[in-house]
DNA sequence: TTTTGAGTTGTTCGA
DNA sequence: GTCGAACAACTCAAA
């Protein structure tokens, strides 16, 4: 039934207006409606400058969409946005839903405080929402791969070519400027159909290197819906398509299992001894590990707020297995600094690595620094970039000596 | 029902 | 130098 109240579209992580099936959902509710994003202090103190800059840009390629009418308000949104469907008289307030803990509480709570204005979730971030894929048996899946299959046959739909045009813009009763940001956000579509052309066929061989350039860095757009999983996966297999199933895949395990956003999944590790050394914890965040290729990647993250999917393992599995940290010291880290930063993505590729994940890694694989270099970074290439130094520092610790610690302490845990 | 084989990302050691 | 085995324990689907 259409109505006379305007609706209001809340974005949150899907910022776009092509292919968006709340935004769709709100036009088919009324012809008038407010686009809204709240600046939540929940998500944004924690996060790095390059994360906040690159959210910047995402909220100014978005309020273009909209014709200069994105409404822009800095708050608690559980205050915020009633206030803001009152102030207006909205009929309703459109989402996408919202799968991870903080974002599922955050709106049951916005959801209360609407009372009569009614929270509309439609669609969500992922080609297929979580909870959706399961065994035979009815539970979800442990594993990868038989969850990837799955996954498959569930299929998806192919992504909708409607866009703004359907819903009139409401001019914002008041706003906040989005701040300035030093370069506008790049056109994501042609940067897939540049990926998609030039480097998807030959990314199965050279995904692994980080010294080419070689892989999507589409991450950050998928973490802010710029682009929807849908529009990626109509146009690729293989490889990357498995890549995107990880994503589903482990937003789909933190549904069944939030707590796990900060307790190890297989709970026997809760009996891991781990060390608590700060100054070693800040040499790897800084990148004076002396290891060239963990430091190459830690100041990378630092530098540009990303860094490659080898080189992650790699610093991870040094942060884990040769300083004996807490997995989710460096979750944090990659948290606060990584500008496709994704909780469900992050801490289970991150228990992944420890070993205390879903499919998780055998407790004697334990990446060798030297050697991954120099098979995934053959002419130093990536190293020089970032940390050309880094060859004169003298290592923090001896990794033959802190991979027989690992392994000790793994056997010390084992049922 | 039970068994079997495979499962993202590795390293080391000894033949 | 190359190559295969060994390094756990458990999940899941197919046989």
């Amino acid at each position: 039934m259409v109505s006379s109240s305007p609706s209001i579209v809340w974005f949150r992580r899907d910022l776009r207006t092509a292919d968006h099936p709340a935004l769709l959902a709100a036009a088919g509710r009324s012809p008038r409606a407010l686009g809204l994003f709240v600046l939540d202090d929940r998500l944004l103190k924690p996060s790095g400058q390059p994360r906040i800059e690159f959210l910047h840009r995402c909220l100014h390629a978005l309020n273009d969409q909209l014709g200069g009418r994105l409404m822009v308000v800095h708050g608690d949104p559980v205050k915020t946005v009633p206030r803001i469907a009152q102030e207006i008289g909205a009929g309703s307030v459109h989402v996408s839903a919202d799968y991870g803990p903080y974002g599922r509480r955050r709106d049951e709570a916005v959801e209360e405080a609407l009372g009569d204005v009614e929270l509309v979730r439609s669609g969500s971030p992922y080609a297929v929402a979580p909870g959706r894929v399961l065994k035979g048996d009815g539970t979800p899946f442990k594993v990868f791969t038989p969850f990837r299959n799955a996954w498959l046959d569930h299929g998806w739909r192919a992504p909708a070519d409607t866009g703004a045009s359907t819903v009139d813009w409401l001019e914002p009763p008041h706003s906040t400027a989005i701040p300035k940001t030093t370069e506008k956000l790049p056109d994501a579509m042609r940067l897939w159909e540049e990926f998609r052309d030039e480097r998807l066929p030959d990314y199965d061989k050279t995904r692994d290197r980080p010294d080419l350039d070689a892989t999507s860095r589409l991450s950050a757009f998928l973490r802010w819906g710029v682009l929807h999983p849908r529009t990626l996966l109509r146009d690729c297999d293989g490889t990357y398509r498995s890549e995107l199933a990880w994503r589903e895949f482990y937003a789909d395990v933190l549904w069944h299992k939030p707590e796990t956003a900060r307790q190890n999944l297989d709970r026997k590790f809760d009996r891991m001894v781990h060390d608590d050394d700060r100054e070693l914890f800040e040499a790897w965040k800084q990148g004076r590990t002396g290891y060239p290729i963990v430091d190459a990647g830690m100041r990378q993250l630092l530098a540009e707020g990303f860094m490659h999917n080898r080189v992650r393992m790699i610093v991870a599995s040094f942060l884990v297995k040769d300083l004996h940290l807490p997995w989710w010291w460096g979750a944090r880290h990659f948290m606060e600094h990584l500008v496709d930063g994704d909780l469900a993505s992050n801490q289970h590729n991150w228990q992944w690595v420890a070993g205390c994940g879903t499919d998780a890694a055998p407790f004697f694989r334990i990446f060798n620094p030297i050697t991954q270099a120099k098979k995934f970074d053959p002419d130093g290439a990536y190293v020089r970039r970032y940390a050309p130094d880094s060859a004169d520092l003298t290592p923090i610790v001896d990794h033959a000596v802190e991979r027989q610690v690992a392994l000790d302490r793994y056997q010390a845990i084992k049922s």
